[in-house]
DNA sequence: CATTATTCAGACAATTTTATCCGAAATAAA
DNA sequence: TTTATTTCGGATAAAATTGTCTGAATAATG
């Protein structure tokens, strides 16, 4: 059941991190990132300059440069790094994948599966990164290993 | 957002078209369902060969052979359909995929995930071949284009 | 027995996803 | 001005998923 790709789940994490860690300067590295939550610098370079194209982080060359988030943290909904990195149609996707669908009846498992993505949705709209790092800097969750 | 495989997904559509299509002999070809539902006919059939090994369906080799269910529709949910093409481990997948889960303090969208798992194992658990095939019969909803 | 229809088994190819790597561009600091 | 640090851009590779194909095994039928 994969609900995210790994891109998402580790751009999520990765920007979680970045919250709940601030580094007191403006800028923070993708480097050190990487480095604390253990995954490859040159994959999340990649997410990184995705969800800087699409607006939801500014970036800095050079030294002392990084990334920062474009928005206050409360103001960046889960769904909106969901939708930067696995594309705007990722609601329009079918549990059986009728060929035509939402065009004519729908398929025998449809009411159920709307429902799911519904549920979804909805919490992926209603959650900041700045609600889930006050839980983790509250240390009533965890982030890393 | 794939919560099923393609491979999944074709053997569902299968699975329901046969159900909702009795041919009156015991054996149904595997040639023809896949026409009817259009799709690859080896595609298919190796599908049908995994869902054979895992005991849902009978297999009877020459001609007039085919395929059959092994038990009732209505003894068939929908989860067994699942773990025999996604695996048993299908519902242990993680919304952001931490490293060495289950053992230390959750993740911040633990919560929210078990619950969406929830439902969604309580759906296809509580859902039958049978169930789904009156829907269609019906024509309460479609299954074909 | 020969032919035909069917599943079985697995090799192979295409596509998508995930991951690695290198060099260029920008910029701060020495 | 030189050097070090950092993101940018894209090539490349590895792995997983999806799809195609060929031949063998099985069994009914003429
Ligand atoms: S009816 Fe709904 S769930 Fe079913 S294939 Fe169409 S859009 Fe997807
Ligand atoms: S805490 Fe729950 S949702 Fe989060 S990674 Fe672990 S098992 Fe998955």
């Amino acid at each position: 059941m994969k609900v995210l790709s790994q891109t998402s789940k580790y751009g999520i994490r990765a920007l979680l991190y970045m919250v709940s860690h601030p580094s007191g300067s403006e800028y923070m590295s993708i480097g050190e990132i990487a480095r604390e939550i253990d995954l490859s610098f040159h994959f999340l370079t990649k997410i990184f300059r995705e969800l800087t194209a699409k607006g939801i982080l500014y970036s800095y060359r050079g030294p002392s440069g990084g990334i920062a988030l474009a928005k206050p943290a409360s103001e960046i909904m889960l769904v909106d790094i969901v939708f930067a990195l696995e594309g705007k149609d990722y609601f329009d996707q079918c549990l059986l994948g009728l060929p035509g669908c939402g065009h004519a009846k729908p398929c025998p498992v449809h009411d159920f599966w709307k429902d799911v993505k519904h549920d979804i949705r909805v919490h992926l709209s209603g959650t900041s990164l700045q609600h889930l790092s006050e839980k983790i800097v509250s240390e009533e969750v965890r982030l890393l290993l």
